[in-house]
DNA sequence: TGCCAACGTTGGCTCCGCCAACATAACAGA
DNA sequence: TCTGTTATGTTGGCGGAGCCAACGTTGGCA
């Protein structure tokens, strides 16, 4: 794009929603990039973290847990064992369950994510100082848990 | 989906671009729900809003404005003189371009609209004080218009 | 005149969120 | 025990949004 001729109409510089809409884009790009070194998608970073923090889980859980739909878990898991970051079975206890665990790569390639991943965040926040990120992250929380 | 399960990592919860992810995901779910009224999405709303502070101009300077391609512009733009919001005339003085025009059904559908929008805003940011609000349109600011 | 740039259009691609339908499997109630 | 309901994973599809490539038309410039 011509950044030079970027000049949108007065109201939406100042509409929240705009705002948030850009700066979430901006973010997007950042963690993308992030995540592209490992071939990876936002949804497959997520997984990993989830299995990470929280154990095996089964795909439905996951997705409750992430707030993923059960048909997209189903790609991002299927990609996941491609690329031997994770292991899935059967879970003898229900046998419709797939029980989706973390493999040794899958927790390297998230520890390796994770780091450019945080790194993404400073690059995005350098125009803020320490006080003003903190603050950031409180109000977009109250948005974001909102009853 | 089932909210009591949904339990994402830790991480993911102070990251500011997870946050920025999903406040802008309710905002994009208020705004487009006021869009809905006039069966526009968020770009003809801004093409309109352009428009009307503007005035009249070509596509291609709509989208040098607003930031949207081309082609993405040139299916808005049809959709909105469908609707008879909008007129379109090749520039006798550059016959490449396509003047758009703001007709007085799109001035009064951008009246409508705007006002939904901006208390979609209000919808979103109820859990925010007036000076939060204000703070959180100046911290996102400083991060969209990052050189 | 001939070459290059801008414009609008069409078509295509990826990512993300969502929904519908289906077969399998577990379960609850009569 | 049988029957109907629910949960799970999978496939396929849709729309919004951003982006890019190619094409014909038109203008401008060397």
């Amino acid at each position: 794009m011509d950044e030079r001729d970027y000049d949108p109409p007065r109201l939406l510089r100042t509409l929240p929603s705009w705002l948030l809409n850009r700066a979430a884009a901006a973010a997007s790009a950042q963690v993308n990039a992030a995540l592209a070194h490992e071939r990876v998608r936002r949804h497959h970073f997520t997984v990993l973290l989830a299995l990470s923090e929280g154990g095996p889980a089964s795909q439905a859980a996951l997705g409750r847990r992430l707030g993923i739909d059960r048909s997209d878990m189903a790609a991002v898991v299927a990609e996941l064992e491609r690329d031997e970051l994770i292991a899935r079975e059967r879970d003898p206890h229900d046998r419709r369950r797939n029980v989706v665990t973390l493999t040794p790569a899958g927790a390297a390639a998230l520890a390796r994510l994770q780091q450019r991943v945080v790194a993404a965040q400073e690059a995005l926040l350098t125009p803020l100082s320490a006080d003003e990120r903190a603050e950031l992250a409180r109000l977009l929380s109250r948005i974001v848990e909102q009853p």
